[in-house]
RNA sequence: GGGCGUUUAGUUCAGUGGUAGAACGUUGCAUUCACAUUGCAAAGAUCGCUGGUUCGAUCCCAGCAACGCCCACCA
């Protein structure tokens, strides 16, 4: 494409053009690839050509772009335009995560406006509307991710639902379970009422809360008769949930907390339901707090499930999965958790048996899709055994395999798996990969003539496809859970890929992400490829900045702070958007400024008007210019200059310092060659008006570089290919345009040598 | 509570054991020269505070403060 000097550089009409002529290209696919870049296939040995593979972290299907996106795609098109300019076969895999939870909730906020509720649509209608959803809105953020020009293999898209993922999940489950590392177990967990499902811990959000805590007299068991009696004895615990405490089964109290010590092994009676319950003593209590004395109620608190489980208590569940008082509850049966509360405190008050209550400052867990109340209650989930897949992701990164950057992110990595609990991979929606673990319908219809053998039924079955009984008529009906989103972008660097781009695409090189998800995928990503493909997904991890509002809060929807990267590219172009990024990313946090996206677009109008003035000045050559012999100091100074920050340029990006590396192009450009050498040029010829174009420019040109002050036009067209080159990773627009209007390119400037 | 980080010009950030740089902004001057989205120049910083090491610290060490992030927990 030529790009028409005439006019002032215009991002809007060229960079459409330029999207067009990459994607027709080819090149962003690495098997289209020259056989390197800038150079003649024949020259090349096939063998010595390698891979540079980037798996790009995957937007969510509900995703609509922000910053932290272009600041994330932006590096890493920056070491893919990189590599692929040095001669790599540089492959940029993009796709789409089906992101379960949030997914589930958009299309359910959607029916909700025409009044539909996904129970009256049913499971089937509704995961078919969620597919007609994703196929309208799901490539979205891929789109918009085009905009800022980054080079990725589209035609290599994959979704984490796609047919031959969703195999590939499954078959890693059955290998976990045959392995024996999937086991299914009881426990609290963190329940959404509204979603219905659990929730890790990754996905609470906390919201500061006053409340109150309630101070209770439990009467010990020996004082039984004397509840009202105020000399009886009685062991006083605080609590900011009274209404679970038709479920205690013990009061724990800290075995050092001499206060107490006597007590652990007497017993206490619950109030209200009269039970008879232990006192025991566990080091997860903190004498400080409240008096030193807790309730403890393993079916509705995570902690003191553990408790429970260290003291092998019973877990008695009063709060369904609605929040709502279950039939334990007895007269308080069918209340909503909240009314109850207050139900019960009364009660106690009436029975003598509140000490005080005070106001509290607390935090409340909430959903973070929809900002309702966790409460946690005892569930059936499949969790992931951590022991084995922990210690290898760890020894990963410990043996230098997989390395961290910034290297205080490995702290970050190592200190989660050193206290990694099991990973809970089951969740409760309709939406994601369904569990391929089937149940035996509860009766059993027996095969004619084997009736005795009925009893063989296996309950349970872990397959791929529907079993068969093989004892009776019964069918297998398969779990309603689907599995956490994570557990299937944990594979993406080897599903991803089809069978036969696993052979030449994994491992890859490099992993770019936020800090925020290097537990919750980075690690998991680890331990998968080690133990499906028993290689590290990729051997360096850089953890890209996180963009701040200039007052130094996060960039979020709900605080009102985020910026959408489009608006700036719709103003004043990708490659002014890019700048601004990427000028500001020098450090973990950065504190946006809007005037860099100006300069941006003012670096922009400086290459175009410096790439005008030399190429019509030089009379635009069509030989390439390799070695220009220097002739005069500010020529020497020149090409040393450009020497040296192309070298350092190319280590700076090596060593993922981008800011540094743009700043250096930008001072070399601006004001070593624009400044200083171009001004020097015309002072020794000074060119009133443009030399026409061919012949004549051409007899110009070589007035110039011939001339008695010895400036080279060799030189200055040389120069500004150089730059252009160095530039492209950063600005890939502007610079690939004004390179279709050289006339000695050999083709793109994306595939041009380094 | 544990860990990490930040604090340098009006703003956003670089930087070095020998009293500091850029970009943007500000001010002045230039001008029809590829570019006014320009060029040249200037003003502008006791480098968070306190103490220590050192001939000498913004840079090293300790303490403090403010701000931010991550993790855990909050009965």
């Amino acid at each position: 494409m030529n790009a028409d000097f005439s006019k002032p550089y215009d991002p809007k009409i060229t960079e459409e053009k330029i999207y067009q002529l990459w994607l027709d290209s080819g090149y962003f696919n690495p098997d289209n690839l020259p056989a390197q870049a800038g150079l003649p296939v024949a020259k090349i040995k096939n063998s010595k050509i390698k891979n540079y593979v980037v798996y790009m972290p995957l937007p969510n299907v509900t995703g609509t772009l922000h910053m932290g996106h272009a600041l994330n795609n932006t590096i890493q098109d920056i070491l893919i335009r990189y590599h692929r300019m040095k001669g790599y076969k540089t492959l940029w895999l993009p796709g789409t995560d089906h992101a379960g939870i949030a997914t589930q909730y958009v299309v359910e906020k959607d029916l909700r406006k025409q009044n539909i509720s996904r129970f009256e649509l049913g499971r089937e209608k509704f995961v078919e509307k969620v597919w007609e959803w994703k196929k309208k809105y799901g490539d979205a953020i891929l789109n918009q991710l085009k905009k800022i020009g980054i080079s990725a293999d589209w035609s290599r898209t994959r979704f984490t639902m796609d047919e031959a993922y969703s195999q590939d999940v499954l078959k890693v489950f059955v290998h976990y379970y045959e392995k024996g590392w999937l086991y299914r177990g009881l426990r609290t967990v963190n329940w959404c009422p509204k979603d219905g499902t659990s929730l890790s811990e990754l996905e609470l959000e906390y919201e500061d809360t006053e409340t109150k805590l309630w101070y209770i007299n439990y009467p010990l068991t020996d004082s039984k008769s004397e509840i009202r009696n105020p000399k009886s004895e009685f062991i006083t615990v605080a609590t900011t949930r009274p209404e679970t405490m038709l479920g205690d089964t013990a009061i724990a109290v800290n075995p050092a907390d001499k206060r107490y010590k006597h007590l652990i092994g007497k017993t206490v009676v619950l109030p209200i339901q009269n039970r008879e319950i232990p006192i025991v003593g566990d080091i997860a209590i903190d004498p400080k707090f409240g008096t030193g004395a807790v309730k403890v109620t393993p079916a509705h608190d995570i902690l003191d499930f553990e408790i429970g489980q260290r003291h092998k208590l019973e877990t008695i569940q009063v709060i369904d999965e609605r929040a709502k008082m279950t039939v334990i509850a007895g007269k308080y049966a069918g209340l909503k958790a909240v009314e109850a509360r207050e139900k019960i405190v009364n009660d106690l008050k009436e029975m003598g048996l509140l000490v005080k209550e005070e106001k509290y400052q607390t935090r409340v867990a909430k959903c973070y899709r929809c900002g309702t109340i966790i409460e946690p209650i005892p569930s059936n989930q499949w969790f992931l055994k951590m022991d084995k897949l922990g210690a290898m992701a760890k020894q990963a990164v410990k043996s230098k395999k997989v390395r961290i950057q910034p290297k205080n992110f490995e702290k970050t990595y190592l200190n989660w798996l050193e206290n990694v609990r099991d990973w809970s991979v089951s969740r409760q929606i309709w939406w994601g990969h369904r569990l391929p673990v089937w149940f035996h319908e509860p009766k059993c219809v027996p095969k004619k003539g084997r009736e005795k053998d009925s009893a063989k039924c296996e309950e349970m079955v872990v397959s791929l496809t529907e079993p068969e009984c093989k004892y009776c008529e019964g069918k297998y009906i398969q779990s309603e859970d689907v599995l956490d989103t994570w557990f299937s972008s944990a594979l993406w660097p080897f599903a991803g890929l089809s069978k036969e781009d696993a052979e030449k695409y994994y491992p890859g090189n490099v992993l770019v992400t936020a800090r925020d998800i290097i537990n919750l995928w980075v690690a998991r990503m680890i331990f998968s490829g080690l133990e499906f493909k028993k290689k590290v997904p990729f051997t360096d991890v850089f953890i890209n900045g996180t963009i701040l509002a200039k007052d130094g809060r996060r960039m979020s929807k709900s605080l009102g702070t985020g910026i959408d990267p489009l608006n700036y590219i719709g103003l004043h172009g990708a490659d002014a958007t890019r700048f601004a990024i990427i000028w500001q990313a020098s450090g973990q946090d950065i504190r946006w400024d809007e005037a860099a996206v100006m300069a941006g677009r003012k670096f922009c109008n400086k290459i175009w008007n410096a790439s005008r003035f030399v190429i019509e000045q030089s009379g635009n050559p069509k030989s390439e210019i390799r070695n220009p012999k220097p002739r005069t100091a500010a020529d020497k100074k020149i090409l040393k200059k450009l020497a040296a920050v192309k070298k350092q340029t190319g280590k700076n990006i090596e060593k993922f310092e981008f800011s540094k590396a743009l700043h250096d192009i930008y001072d070399f450009f601006w004001h070593e060659f624009c400044d200083i050498y171009i001004e020097e040029t015309k002072k020794i010829h000074p060119v009133r008006n443009s030399p026409p174009q061919g012949p004549e420019g051409a007899r110009r040109a070589g007035e110039i570089s011939n001339g008695a002050g010895g400036n080279s036009a060799e030189i200055l067209m040389y120069v500004l290919k150089e730059s252009l080159k160095m530039l492209h990773p950063f600005m890939p627009f502007i610079t690939e345009a004004i390179y279709g209007n050289m006339a000695e390119k050999n083709g793109l400037l994306m595939v041009e040598k380094w």
